[in-house]
DNA sequence: GCTTTAAAAAGTAATCT
DNA sequence: AGATTACTTTTGAAAGC
């Protein structure tokens, strides 16, 4: 009974140090990717409601922790794709992809696809483009996302385009290089993304 | 108006059948031409077939694998085929052996445009998958057939899953009809 | 859970010319 | 700026780690 005794309290010992490492990494990706405290509390309450329904077993701590993470700040309306968030965590992007999509699924999350533009805010202002060319961005987001386009197509790629496309109209150019650096995907995206939007548009040149 | 499911084209078929007899397939991997073999990697030996086009997966208890066929009738060939060969390798195969087909893959075409968000909201975020960061599909999974569906903003989908070409037959019209009482299909 | 096989859908990406 | 090739998703069986 002594021996029972002792295990309990190891495994409990156990369970609340790898909760309080789990939390403690939440703290620090979330302080690397400069996220406000409430996205680490929305986070830490997903990864307890995981940790509660089992969801953990036979994945890695680290894993359900970042994946809680990208799902607290997309539920937050400021969200980090999946590159981002790989690069401040250990677990690669593909892992995190498909955990958060199991815990997503598991705990009825119900998330819906990210709106391309939530990410103009923050892009634009690592561009240091003006409050114009956000707004030009978001038009342009707005008018083609509701004409279809934006079906299949990953959030960050169709903002980035629209942020470049904005930033040509407003006579503040940016490069398809230096757009598609802050939103972490390829020129050759931006350009596909880019003719379908103007041309949705109406604009030319 | 194509009736989409005119449209349903059979992609790959998964079959598992069995010869009945213990392989050596050390031995089959020296004297089949084309064979695949290596234990360290996978326990089953790789063998194609070019007409019909497939890949059979032979594993030491004799059972067999077969994908790649676009048809049960190709599976059936296929098999045929490799039966034969391994006849030839003084190998005893039972007469008839029992074919099950385990998985039909297919291609279909609704024919217009879909708006992956509005269908995502419609058919209920907790009923479907759509993350378009990941893969541009939304995976829909139905309970009868139960198949899988994935949609695509081409108003292309695939279906998988289903265990009989009907499965997907019926798999469509469940779709398509779904996507009509919502009014996100015009 | 992983390993291997084949196949479609469409988006994204790496690499080469 | 193309073109190619390759990887993402889903499904299923097999035997073994």
């Amino acid at each position: 009974r002594l021996r029972k005794w002792q295990e309990r309290i190891r495994t409990k010992d156990a369970g609340e140090r790898n909760l309080q490492f789990a939390l403690s990494e939440i703290d620090r990706m979330a302080s690397a990717l400069g996220v406000p405290r409430s996205v680490r509390e929305v986070a830490s309450v997903i990864y307890r409601r995981a940790l509660k329904e089992d969801l953990i077993r036979g994945r890695s701590i680290e894993g359900v922790a970042t994946s809680a993470l990208y799902a607290a700040c997309r539920k937050e309306g400021i969200p980090r794709s999946l590159e981002e968030i790989s690069e401040v965590s250990r677990v690669e992007r593909k892992e995190i992809g498909r955990t958060y999509r199991y815990i997503s699924q598991e705990l009825g999350l119900e998330m819906r696809p990210v709106d391309p533009k939530k990410y103009v805010p923050r892009f634009c202002s690592e561009l240091e483009l003006s409050e114009e060319v956000q707004t030009k961005a978001n038009e342009i987001i707005e008018k083609t996302a509701e004409e279809g386009l934006l079906s299949g197509k990953s959030p960050t790629g169709y903002a980035a385009a629209a942020i470049y496309a904005a930033s040509l109209l407003c006579n503040e150019k940016k490069t398809q290089r230096e757009v598609a650096d802050v939103a972490q995907v390829t020129e050759v995206t931006i350009r596909n993304r880019y003719q379908e939007q103007i041309e949705a548009m109406g604009i030319h040149g | 108006m194509t009736d989409p499911k005119d449209t349903i084209n059979i992609e790959n078929v998964v079959a598992s059948t069995g010869i009945g007899q213990e392989l050596d397939l050390q031995s089959v991997a020296m004297d089949l031409e084309g064979a695949d073999y290596d234990p360290e990697q996978f326990p089953g030996l790789v063998y194609r077939t070019q007409n019909p086009k497939s890949a059979a997966l032979i594993f030491r208890s004799g059972k067999i694998v077969c994908t790649g066929a676009k048809s049960t009738d190709d599976v059936h060939e296929s098999l045929r085929i490799v039966f034969d060969k391994l006849r030839e390798l003084q190998i005893q195969v039972n007469e008839d052996p029992e074919i099950v087909v385990q998985n039909i893959v297919t291609s279909a075409d609704l024919g217009r445009n879909l708006n992956l968000n509005a269908i995502a909201i419609g058919l209920g975020l907790e009923n479907i998958e759509y993350e378009p960061e990941q893969f541009p599909g939304l995976v829909y999974r139905l309970d009868d057939p139960e198949v899988v569906a994935l949609l695509f903003g081409s108003g292309k989908l695939v279906i998988t899953g289903g265990k009989k070409p009907k499965d997907a037959e019926h798999a469509v019209d469940k779709i398509v009809s779904r996507l009509e009482d919502l009014g996100l299909l015009e």
